[in-house]
DNA sequence: GCCTCATGTTGAGGTAACCTCAGCAAATTG
DNA sequence: CAATTTGCTGAGGTTACCTCAACATGAGGC
């Protein structure tokens, strides 16, 4: 009841802030799709990477192998990948985005930019470049 | 397969990769008191802004009054915060942190600081100052 | 005082996105 | 060629949310 400004204005909670902030966005801009942000991450792998194993997906997306067999079973009921057997190995199965993924995955890639744009709007082109450098030297 | 690097969303990108690994040193701070990062932030709110009703709780957390509840069970069985009926509405509830709350409260705080300044000692006190305005001017 | 409507909380039940563990088939290795 | 490893998936669990409806209390109109 101090109107004491919560000290821990800390960066951690100024970051968490602002996640929270542009999960919200990001959710918005998937919603004309009906994909979810997992399913749409795993697209993008797919479409920059090339097909692959849902292992080597599971890998790519920092997710138990098992839930990638999930995460393509849904994409594959909505037609955006599909399942080929691999010519290397009986065992294991290709993931390969159709067409109509790769259509998906466009405009969704459109409306991120598009979001993502509007988001970091309200900064000048020297606040972008620097937040860029600085959350580069922080990530994985 | 163009090897196109991916230049547009990549602040956005970046972004959530600081964000993923920031989580997951925070879920590590945390695990000592076997809180959750849930339980965590609200117990951070009833700590700064004193007793309150769970659906004001709820306002603070963004999320449902229903799910306010939920939490405050948790919190209320692991002894860090009790309810009280609140003398001004009888249909109200006012939920207190306990002194046992409280001190697990400034451990966390303590915990949290100490991962934050590991986890952003990779930057200079220059760049630590810049990014924390840049994300200032970005959070709600 | 009584009726209606709004408000605060919670029970019941649901969902999304993860997880682990066990099992099966195919590949590799001694 | 037996034993072990690898790749995937079924079964079932967890977490942190959600909605909807019930219940009691509060507040305003008549």
């Amino acid at each position: 009841m101090t109107g004491e400004p919560a000290s821990d204005d800390s960066l951690a909670e100024t970051f968490w802030a602002v996640a929270r902030r542009l999960r919200r966005l990001s959710k918005d801009a998937l919603a004309p799709w009906e994909v979810t942000p997992g399913q749409s991450r795993a697209l993008g792998v797919l479409v920059r990477n090339g097909e692959m194993r849902p292992g080597t997906l599971s890998e790519h997306l920092r997710i138990a192998p098992r839930s990638a067999t999930e995460v393509v079973d849904d994409l594959e009921d909505r037609g955006l990948v599909e399942r080929a057997p691999d010519p290397a190995d009986r065992r294991a199965t290709l993931v390969r985005v159709t067409a109509r993924g790769r259509q998906i995955a466009d405009g969704i890639r459109a409306a991120r930019s598009a979001e993502a744009e509007e988001f970091f709007r309200g900064l000048d082109a020297h606040d972008r470049t620097e937040l860029l450098r600085i959350l580069g030297s922080l990530r994985d």
